[in-house]
DNA sequence: GCCGTTTTCGGCCCGACTGTTTTCAGTCG
C-alpha cells in the first residue's frame, strides 16, 4: 500500500512550489490531495486499478495521472522537475518554527543558504551572510536560533494520552485565575486524534480579565519558555518541549472560538465556505450577517444557523461529515457512558500488576456489568504466558474469585498468540474450554501486507476465536505495525462473527480511526478494550472510545456497549 | 490544480502576533 508514500510526495511538491513562489491556490490543492491519500484506508493501488482515483475528494485528472505514473514507473515527472529547481536540503528549513517559504527562499537566493545545517553555521559563525537578507533583523535571527535548538530537542507530535496528562493540570491551574468562566482543551486533543502537535486551550472570561489570565497562564509552574503573550492569546513551551496555546474570549464568542480552535482546519474551511454561500461570514468571533452576530455563543447554534446537524468534534476532519450533517445523516455515535465492560484484561497470572480480585473490583467500581480476563499464551514467555496446565488452573481461580462479585459477569478468556503463518498457540480443545478468546500477533510484526492480511484472516476463521487483538500491532511514534487490507480483514471478521479490537491504550489505538470506519462499513463488529496490565490502565478506555467515534462507530457496532444479555447471546453464536 | 443547488470560468477562509522595510509582510493556527 503506497498511500502514505504518495501523500508525502504531494506534500513535498507543495513545499517546493511554496519556496518557488507558485500560485498558492494550486499549492493548497496539492495539500488537499496529500490529505485525501493519507485518509484513505484501502490501498490506492485498488482505486488506480479500478479507475476510481478521481472519486477521491480533491483528486482530479492531473493528480490521477501523477498517481498512476508513480504506481507504474516509480516516479512523478512533475516532482523531479521541482526537485531540480531547488537545492535538495532546502525544504527542511520549512520545518523550523518561524521560517516559512518566503524567508526560506530569501535565505537561499540572498545568502546562499541551502540547508538547516548551513543556516546554523551562518548564525554560529556570524559570517555576515544573513545581513544581506531583507526582512531579517537581529530579533528574528535570535528567534530562529532558538527554534533550531528547540528542533533538536523535540520528537514531533506527542501521543494522545501524553497530551491529555499535560493539559489536565494546565486546565486546573487556569480554573483558579480570576474571571475564568470555563476552560477547555480544543484542537486535535478535543478531536481525540492519536497524536497532538500542540495543546490548544480555550478560556471563557470577560475581556477585562483576559490579559491577567494570559499572564497567569504564561506564569504557570510547568512553563519552560514564553513564546508570545498578547491581549487575547498566549503561547508557551511546557516540559517535554510541548507547545501550549491559550486563547481567552468572552461568552458571546465562546462557541465560535471553540469551533474555530477545535478545527480541523479543513473542516473549518468548509464551514466558512458554507457561510459565504448563505451570505454570512464565519470567524472566531461568531457567525455574522453584515455586522450582526447571528450565532457564536455555543457550537450548536452555529451549526444550526449554517443549516446542518451539530458535528461532534471527533468527526471534524472533512471526511464526509459536512455532507452528512447537511443532509441530516450523521451517525448516532457511541458515547463513553455506553461502555458496559472491558474485554481484555491481564492479571499477575501473566504480566499484569494486579490480582484477579483487584481487577474485578476495579471494573465494578467503574460501573461495568461484565469483563474478560485474557492472559498471554505459552509462547509469550517474557510476558509470563500460560501453558495449558496453568491456564486450566487460572480459569478455576477466575471462577472462584468471580463468586465474590455476583453482579459482575467475569469471563475466563485468553489472549492467544497468532503465529507467523496464522495458526494459534493453543489447540482447539483448549480454546473450547474458555468463555472468550482474543487472538493477537506479538511477533513477526514486519511482514508484507498480503501475508499479514492472510495471517489475520486465518486466525479469524479459526474456531472459538471471537476477537482479534490490536490487529496491526503498531505502536504510535515507534513501530508502524502491519499494513493490512482492512476491507478483507473486516469482511472475514463480519462473515465469521469475529470482532476487531480497538486497543484503547494511547500507545496503540489499534485499530486506528480510518480502519474502524472501513471495518464498520463492511459490517464488522468492534470491541474496545484497554488491554489493561494494571488498575490505572482501565482508565484508557476513553481513548478507545474517542478512536471509535473518529471511525463513526455507533453503539450497535461496538459489542462491549451491549447489555449483558445481548453479549451473552453473541458469545454463544460461534 | 480542483470544482460546480447562482458555475466549465473564476473563484478558492480569516485574523492575531511579531519584527521590521515605520505601514506592512511573513508566519502561524
Amino acid at each position: 500500500m503506497k498511500n502514505r508514500e504518495i501523500a508525502d510526495i504531494f506534500d513535498r511538491m507543495a513545499d517546493l512550489m511554496e519556496i518557488l513562489g507558485d500560485d498558492h491556490f494550486r499549492i493548497n490543492s496539492y495539500r488537499k490531495m496529500a490529505r485525501a491519500l493519507s485518509d484513505l484506508a484501502e490501498p490506492v493501488e485498488n482505486l488506480a486499478r479500478d479507475g476510481k482515483l478521481q472519486d477521491l475528494p480533491g483528486i482530479g485528472k492531473s493528480a490521477a495521472e501523477k498517481i498512476q505514473q508513480y504506481l507504474s514507473a516509480g516516479r512523478i515527472d512533475k516532482y523531479e522537475e521541482l526537485l531540480a529547481k531547488v537545492p535538495p536540503k532546502l525544504p527542511e528549513l520549512l520545518g523550523v518554527p518561524g521560517l516559512g517559504p518566503k524567508t526560506t527562499a530569501k535565505l537561499w537566493k540572498q545568502a546562499g543558504i541551502t540547508s538547516v545545517e548551513e543556516l546554523r553555521k551562518a548564525i554560529e559563525t556570524g559570517d555576515g551572510r544573513l545581513i544581506n537578507v531583507e526582512g531579517l533583523g537581529p530579533t528574528k535571527i535570535r528567534n530562529i536560533w532558538q527554534s533550531l535548538n528547540f528542533l533538536t530537542s523535540i520528537g514531533g507530535r506527542i501521543r494522545l494520552g501524553e497530551a491529555d496528562a499535560l493539559a489536565g493540570p494546565m486546565l486546573a491551574h487556569l480554573a483558579q485565575a480570576k474571571g475564568v468562566q470555563q476552560a477547555l482543551a480544543a484542537g486535535s486533543l478535543r478531536r481525540g486524534k492519536e497524536t497532538i502537535g500542540d495543546i490548544d486551550i480555550l478560556c471563557q472570561a470577560p475581556q477585562s480579565a483576559a490579559e491577567a489570565i494570559i499572564k497567569h497562564f504564561t506564569d504557570s509552574p510547568g512553563v519552560q519558555k514564553v513564546l508570545a503573550g498578547g491581549k487575547t492569546r498566549g503561547s508557551v513551551v511546557l516540559a517535554g518541549a510541548v507547545q501550549a496555546d491559550l486563547r481567552v474570549v468572552p461568552a458571546e464568542c465562546f462557541g465560535a472560538a471553540l469551533s474555530y480552535f477545535t478545527g480541523s482546519k479543513e473542516h473549518n474551511v468548509r464551514l466558512r465556505e458554507i457561510a459565504i454561500t448563505k451570505g454570512l461570514k464565519f470567524n472566531e468571533y461568531g457567525l455574522f450577517k453584515g455586522d450582526e452576530r447571528v450565532a457564536g455563543r455555543n457550537e450548536r447554534e452555529i451549526y444550526a444557523a449554517l443549516g446542518m446537524q451539530y458535528v461532534p468534534p471527533e468527526l471534524r476532519e472533512n471526511r464526509g461529515e459536512i455532507e452528512a450533517a447537511r443532509s441530516g445523516k450523521l451517525p448516532d455515535l457511541l458515547e463513553a457512558a455506553d461502555i458496559r465492560g472491558d474485554m481484555h484484561i491481564h492479571t499477575t497470572a501473566s504480566d499484569g500488576l494486579n490480582s484477579i480480585e483487584e481487577m474485578i473490583q476495579a471494573c465494578q467500581d467503574r460501573g461495568y456489568q461484565y469483563m474478560a480476563i485474557c492472559e498471554h499464551s505459552k509462547s509469550q514467555v517474557q510476558a509470563g504466558g500460560l501453558d495449558e496446565k496453568r491456564l486450566a488452573e487460572h480459569v478455576q481461580a477466575i471462577r472462584k474469585a468471580a463468586k465474590k462479585f455476583p453482579k459482575m459477569l467475569v469471563l475466563a478468556g485468553v489472549e492467544v498468540d497468532i503465529f507467523k503463518d496464522g495458526h494459534l498457540d493453543f489447540m482447539a480443545d483448549v480454546l473450547a474450554e474458555l468463555d472468550f478468546v482474543v487472538a493477537s500477533c506479538h511477533s513477526a510484526l514486519a511482514m508484507p501486507a498480503d501475508e499479514a492480511t492472510a495471517r489475520l484472516v486465518k486466525a479469524i476463521e479459526t474456531p472459538h476465536v471471537r476477537c482479534i487483538g490490536h490487529p496491526t500491532g503498531r505502536m504510535i511514534n515507534s513501530r508502524p505495525g502491519f499494513e493490512i487490507d482492512i476491507d478483507k480483514v473486516a469482511s472475514a471478521a463480519a462473515a465469521n462473527n469475529v470482532a476487531l479490537e480497538v486497543n484503547a491504550h494511547w500507545m496503540r489505538l489499534d485499530l486506528r480511526d480510518i480502519h474502524v470506519r472501513a471495518a464498520v462499513n463492511r459490517g464488522a463488529k468492534i470491541i474496545i478494550s484497554t488491554d489493561s496490565h494494571s488498575i490505572d490502565d482501565l482508565d484508557n478506555m476513553k481513548y478507545g472510545v474517542l478512536t471509535a467515534r473518529r471511525g463513526w462507530a455507533t453503539p450497535a457496532d461496538v459489542i462491549n456497549s451491549w447489555p449483558k444479555k445481548k453479549l451473552q447471546a453473541w458469545l454463544k453464536e460461534k
